[in-house]
DNA sequence: AAATCCACCAACCGCAGTTGC
DNA sequence: CGCAACTGCGGTTGGTGGATT
């Protein structure tokens, strides 16, 4: 059986948003809180989707959305973060305080996929990390670039195909050399965490991260002391999780085990990366 | 001045994971 | 346990405005 649609279209507006029903949903959600978008453009009185208030929401009313251009420092954390996770755009826009998954991902699209090529350096875009690391590419799925291509047609660009090809020749280029990427489904954290400051927990605190590889996954819990960057005079790093009891009674798993135990080996050799490393192991954990 | 191209980005779409019954 | 609703995510589209021809 089909997936229901997430609401009907009939008489709901689409397209850009007034001003109007810009100030319904805030005060809305000022009133009632955040949540519960299927019901909420009925009680807000907004002729739209839930999907689109919650785009909305997310994407341009938020208070705590900066507004401007990307600084340089963004950037540039943006490079290094989508070196580590691909198109992880949600996980990236956490690194960045005000941003969103939609607003790095324009950026990424616009300006810097552009520059990085210009440079030669688009390790990005093309190369095998990306591709393991969207969630996009399990198998059963089409990518989005099938999926376009389809609803294109046949003459659909051949330039784009071509040029697809013609990046992965720079594959060489690329400086990180990363085992396929696992996703985290799950994370959860008991214990004070005072808010996107990584010292904050508090003793005791345990911390339960479930890793999946499409067949299988493994749950692993730390102990306060494990929790990466806890230490003040060490920087653990994810190396912590090394004493994590994985089970290994799925293949898929143990292998995804042993290309985690490759990866914290490579990036530990390399102290100029150690950045990217520490940045890829909060992101992956938080 | 008009037509065309291009860059930008808000919004949409469809899928997968999570949650609740 | 299975199903459906809900939520979040990433890829893509299309409108708009500025630049170029």
């Amino acid at each position: 059986m089909g997936r229901a649609p997430c609401c009907s279209k009939v008489g709901l507006h689409r397209g850009p948003w007034s001003p109007k029903e810009d100030d319904l949903l805030i005060n809305f959600i000022q009133a009632h809180g955040e949540g519960k978008w299927r019901s909420l453009p009925q009680k807000a009185g907004l002729l739209r989707c839930g999907k689109s208030c919650r785009l909305r929401w997310m994407n341009y009313l938020r208070p705590d959305i900066k507004r401007g251009n990307i600084s340089p420092d963004e950037d540039d954390l943006i490079i290094r973060l989508h070196s580590l996770l691909g198109n992880r755009w949600s996980l990236i826009a956490g690194r960045l305080p005000g941003r969103t998954d939609n607003e790095i991902k324009n950026y990424w699209n616009t300006h810097l996929i552009k520059r990085l090529r210009s440079q030669g350096s688009d390790k990005d875009t093309n190369d095998d990390n990306v591709k393991a690391k969207s969630k996009f590419n399990l198998p059963g799925r089409k990518s989005g670039l099938e999926k376009s291509r389809i609803r294109r047609g046949s003459n659909w660009n051949d330039n784009m195909m071509k040029e697809k090809e013609e990046n992965n020749g720079e594959r060489g280029k690329t400086k990180i050399h990363l085992p396929k990427a696992i996703r985290v489904t799950s994370l959860r954290l008991t214990g004070n965490n005072d808010n996107n400051n990584n010292t904050g927990f508090e003793s005791n605190t345990t911390t339960t991260a479930t890793i999946s590889s499409g067949n299988g996954s493994a749950a692993c819990t730390l102990s306060d002391r494990d929790v990466p960057w806890h230490d003040g005079d060490h920087d653990h790093g994810v190396e912590s999780l090394i004493g994590c009891d994985f089970s290994t009674s799925d293949k898929h798993l143990g292998k995804l085990y042993e290309e985690f135990l490759q990866l914290i080996k490579v990036e530990n050799q390399d102290h100029d990366d150690q950045d990217q490393f520490n940045l890829c192991a909060e992101s992956l954990l938080f």
